[in-house]
DNA sequence: AAGAAGATCAAT
DNA sequence: TTGATCTTCTTG
């Protein structure tokens, strides 16, 4: 982190996705002139996750290897929504996967977002993994954009808010929404009771 | 060439 | 609960 702009550089994604995705629950992305509090994350690891893109495509499997932490990656699910991940890899242990952000609380841009959603109140425009992109705007066409450059004009990027409370503290855990493989394992991070995140704590099928 | 599955969402 | 919608990958 940049002590100075708060910002996430490329050693907050050197680690395992499970860290990474918790520790996102309570920073600010930034995406243009939009930000949100990342409330929910979902982490999907390279090996040993048969629900990560890695286990049955082997594009995802060619992205991870030819794009550093840090890295956007967008996909298309079900014909109609693009859902938002950052790449992490830990050159220590050699773990490799995604975080995929599912929910945001609003903070800037939010008449823009209103917009792009066709949706008036805050607590439908980022809660969930399409909605998210839709509202920022977020599409394939910034797939494998970089979003930890120190570069001041970069156009994502995260921020962690300084708590005086110490460290961010009500962050639920819990198993992930809509897969059908590797359902086991609880890689979804959420902000204690925060109206904002897709699915409630305990409400996944 | 054709089929199936899929990290969703909104309307019914 | 269902329909919309399309890319990626597998199978024939």
């Amino acid at each position: 982190m940049d002590p100075k702009t708060g910002r996430l550089g490329k050693a907050f994604f050197k680690r395992d996705a499970v860290c990474c995705a918790r520790e996102l629950i309570g920073a600010e992305f930034r995406w243009d002139g939009c930000s949100g509090i990342v409330v929910e994350t979902e982490a999907y690891a390279e090996i040993g996750d048969e629900a990560c893109h890695t286990f049955f495509r082997p594009s995802a499997r060619r992205f991870v290897e030819e794009h550093p932490a840090g890295t956007a990656y967008v996909y298309l699910n079900y014909g109609m929504y693009w859902l938002t991940n950052v790449l992490v890899k830990n050159p220590l242990n050699g773990h490799r996967g995604f975080v995929l952000l599912r929910a945001l609380q609003p903070v800037h841009g939010c008449d823009v977002m209103r917009e792009r959603r066709g949706r008036d109140r805050l607590t439908d425009l980022c809660s969930g993994p399409g909605k998210l992109s839709m509202a920022l705007g977020i599409t394939g066409d910034h797939h494998g954009i970089n979003l930890v450059d120190d570069e001041t004009e970069s156009r994502g990027f995260f921020r962690s808010i300084p708590s005086k409370n110490g460290p961010q503290r009500g962050v639920l855990a819990d198993r992930r929404i809509g897969i059908s493989r590797s359902q086991e394992l609880a890689w979804r991070f959420l902000a204690d009771d925060n109206a904002h995140v897709s699915v409630r704590f305990g409400r996944v099928k």
